[in-house]
DNA sequence: ATATACTTGACTAAAATACTCGGGTTTATA
DNA sequence: TATAAACCCGAGTATTTTAGTCAAGTATAT
């Protein structure tokens, strides 16, 4: 997962969805380009993504538009982010010369593991219908036990991406 | 605060002029270069950074090096990348002309303070030393309690950079 | 028919990042 | 006092990534 301008752009695109639809109408994109100040053509190519992504679908033709594939307490901001930008290809560390070499973890790995994950705690919690809503607060969100990050033996991949060592 | 490379190289740094450090001997450049896989002008200009941010000592002429400028428990993850990064000069959202204009907060601000704060705590919690450890867990980091993100009136600056809108 | 609105692939521009280079300065030691 | 080890520093370039555009479609309501 990458955290950058494209996927605050496709996070506000998709709020501001969720924010205009009624009664189950579409919304179009010139709409929602003009309220974002987002281009149409940026957010065609968003919305592609978000279509193949499964977190939207489109109507076409005249009285067209986009409408949430599913509820907004059902679409993380982590699935948002996660659809407009490509997948990462590589894990980091694992094939590289540098930093973690011939097989040996690099003495940060766990680090960045950790943080991955605890990072998408975060997003992977927060819904689309709680960015609207602006009513529920974090303390209300359920994110279980704060453990289990870092410790020794933990071999969950890193997700959040880091440039490559 | 920016997540890149440039950060990575940096605590990778600083985790092994920790661990090869033995009665406050410095460690040389040199050194950390062949051990880490990082090029040695690189490496400079890294360690430029982390001197001028108060976070190592350096030793001149022969047998000189570098030291940790306190100890290792003292020393945050974010103090590093804080260190070797630019502090970041705009505050994302409050001018620029599109996202959020006209002084009012657009409807994400609140997400990506809320993020940016959530970060932060995960990396100021973690120090160096930890890293090198490897013995503490992250259930045994004390973090406070996990609320107050996203509260409605919360004004807490954006920290964590993402491109600006 | 026509206009609305989504669809798609490919392309370009701009920004950010990563990294290098060359010439310093300090200082231990022979 | 000469030498070499090692840090110091400004300025530059190259690469990669990201952001954003463009042109030519297709589907469909009226």
């Amino acid at each position: 997962m990458r955290l950058t301008s494209k996927g605050r752009y496709g996070v506000s695109a998709m709020v501001d969805l969720n924010n205009h639809t009624k009664d189950n109408m579409p919304v179009t994109l010139a709409a929602i380009s003009e309220r974002q100040f987002i281009s149409l053509s940026y957010l065609e190519q968003l919305f592609r993504a978000l279509r193949t992504g499964g977190l939207v679908k489109s109507v076409r033709g005249p009285g067209g538009g986009y409408l949430l594939a599913r509820d907004a307490k059902e679409i993380s901001i982590a699935d948002v982010i996660r659809a407009v930008n490509e997948p990462i290809r590589t894990t980091m560390c694992e094939n590289a010369v540098r930093g973690c070499h011939r097989g040996k973890r690099c003495d940060t790995h766990q680090l960045w593991d950790a943080m991955g994950q605890y990072i998408y705690r975060f997003l992977d919690a927060v819904s689309i219908e709680m960015v609207c809503s602006r009513e529920v607060a974090l303390d209300k969100i359920e994110f279980g036990d704060i453990e289990n990050y870092m410790t020794k033996n933990q071999v969950v991949e890193q997700e959040i991406a880091l440039p490559r060592l």
